[in-house]
DNA sequence: GCACCTTATGTAAACCTTTACATACATCGT
DNA sequence: ACGATGTATGTAAAGGTTTACATAAGGTGC
């Protein structure tokens, strides 16, 4: 029963008295095969703990049956959900995901790529808008893949994700009901499209406001802790401060809320702030940030229900999905303090 | 040059004018293949963009170049370190690593046995103490595996971790040189035995200060900000409090410093919280929060090392090795308040 | 009773590697 | 000059599976 090499098939069609054709056909044709024998084989794989070598069958149908998912950062809190999302739609159709972390590091991307070049992988998820293959994203032959957050440059890439436009533009509108005029947007410009996204929403929003361009503050960050924490810092170095800041995402949201905290400022009394992602914490942190949900387990569904579909049908029916972005209201953000009113 | 079908080691051969041993030859043994024909394979390699089928070459030899990588949530802020420590020694020694996501789900356990049965996997790292394969545990034939952070049960799989007593001792000796007696342990004994231990350096603390039984207060939480918030409430109902609140995890402490300001006490003028863990978030809380540090790092790179060790040698050198738990001193721990000194 | 179709099973090739064994040739010591 | 030794390469089998094709048996219509 257990062996010290593992049962194959030829162990089962033995024990069964069939032919391994008949013993694979039970398995994956079960309805081309006499019930009778059926239930032969089936024993006879319970009585051997047979189960099928996915090297062999791969390497016969020349495609593996495992979705490789690449991602530049898995302690992203964003990351977490998208994958459950990602791994049920997988599972549910009878593949297995596996993922990859590069760290935006080149080489480890190429490994990956290579890992894709011996066929280990049906398919590919990205989560970045960047090929992470170094010199050779040119030149890089894909299987069928699908992006997720934001369109992957290169093209011909379909992706999933959720309209940081109308998101940002839903932050920003809250702001400005609530009274404010001055609004400082923190943002990042370089690591991620969606982020060039968002700003295209604050500035939609101010234009429709009628706010005028020298109300408006920019700051460049890179969507960390840290950068949050050193915006506020060149903030209270020039002469004039806003008095609501709009973050790119949740973790410069913290970082921004956690330097005020430092200055001995009162959120939302003194400053309000809004985040994007709706990460896990943003609803421990004090106050609880109000901020942009994004549907994180719809989107990991979706991309991989857009993947599979690719599988099957090699052309893509939609080259972009995007879900609905939802404002959730915390006690992050009230009326502009009139103590600030002569600012 | 991009044909649909990707290169062979067969057409690499015909371009070069050799056999395809000599082919395989020159890519795994080159030393055993003379100078020019090396060249001569190189350059058709080059030329076809060949890439060795990792399915077949697995098959052949009967086990693969991969290492799966289990756990119960690749969410938890240990985990994407440890995965760094991983993935580096792996990828120096030729293996690659693909992550395993349970969700403490049996039967996503199941997947990933399955998996590994198929001879996918050359090697087990596991993240849980627990098997995480349902009732097919205990007949469940596993390859070469070790565990991070706490023994496996089942016996037979070493493991790379943290002493977690002496941790604990390192956190609860911290408190009482401050002069803090009543010192409440927030706890999980139901998850994790590295969770059990750290209890037990809270005893051992005590018993070694002289702090009679009474004195001491053990909540039982699950380890997440929520039971730390919790707690907090529980012990605000009895008519004791402790001066100081020793957390079996930062998760934990993070919770509780969240309960206790949302009722207005101050941080560690009012009470001494402490974790254990040293995760990303705990520098940026307010106040940052002393704990103990996990080399997480390092113990990713060493149980690695040990799992190469176990797939090479057959034979574990060692069956437990436990790195040293640091202290690391932040803002979250003073002298008790002279107000509770009636208590 | 026979030609024909359907259904159930078996045979063998193919997927792409690696490697034991065989072969061919060159080198060396005597 | 010849057997022995060593080096470089080729041939072919094996690894476990899927599936086109072949075969056999049973059923149908006449």
């Amino acid at each position: 029963m257990s062996n010290s090499t593992p049962a194959t098939i030829e162990d089962v069609a033995r024990i069964a008295e069939v032919s391994i054709a008949t013993v694979s056909r039970a398995i994956h044709m079960p309805e081309k095969v006499a019930n009778s024998t059926r239930l032969k084989v089936n024993q006879a794989i319970a009585i051997t703990g047979y189960t099928t070598n996915a090297m062999a069958r791969s390497l016969r149908l020349g495609r593996s049956n495992m979705i490789l998912v690449v991602a530049p950062d898995i302690g992203d809190p964003n990351f977490s959900n998208i994958l459950v999302g990602l791994e049920n739609e997988a599972r549910a159709h009878g593949y297995g995901i596996l993922i990859g972390h590069t760290q935006n590091d080149a080489q480890r991307g190429l490994e990956y790529l290579k890992f894709l070049n011996s066929n280990q992988a049906a398919g590919l998820i990205l989560f970045t808008g960047i090929l992470p293959f170094g010199h050779q994203t040119m030149t890089a032959r894909l299987p069928p893949s699908v992006g997720v957050f934001e369109p992957v440059f290169n093209g011909g890439i379909p992706y999933v994700g959720v309209d940081d436009t109308e998101g940002a533009r839903k932050a920003v509108d809250l702001l400005l009901a609530e009274g404010h005029r001055k609004i400082a947007f923190i943002g990042d410009s370089r690591t991620r499209l969606a982020y060039t996204r968002r700003r295209m929403g604050y500035d939609a929003g101010l234009d429709a406001a009628g706010v005028p361009p020298d109300l408006r503050i920019v700051l460049e960050g890179d969507g960390t802790i840290e950068s949050g924490r050193h915006a506020v810092e060149q903030l209270f170095m020039r002469d004039t401060l806003p008095t609501a800041f709009m973050c790119v995402n949740d973790q410069t949201a913290i970082g921004v809320m956690v330097g005020l905290g430092a200055r001995g400022y009162d959120i939302p009394g003194d400053f309000s702030v809004t985040g994007f992602d709706d990460v896990p914490q943003a609803v421990f942190i004090s106050p609880p940030l109000t901020t942009i949900r994004q549907p994180r387990t719809a989107i990991g569904k979706q991309a991989m229900a857009l993947l599979l579909e690719l599988l099957s049908d090699g052309r893509p029916t939609e080259t972009e999905i995007l879900l609905r972005p939802d404002l959730v209201v915390r006690n992050s953000v009230s009326a502009p303090s009139r103590n600030w009113s002569k600012r």
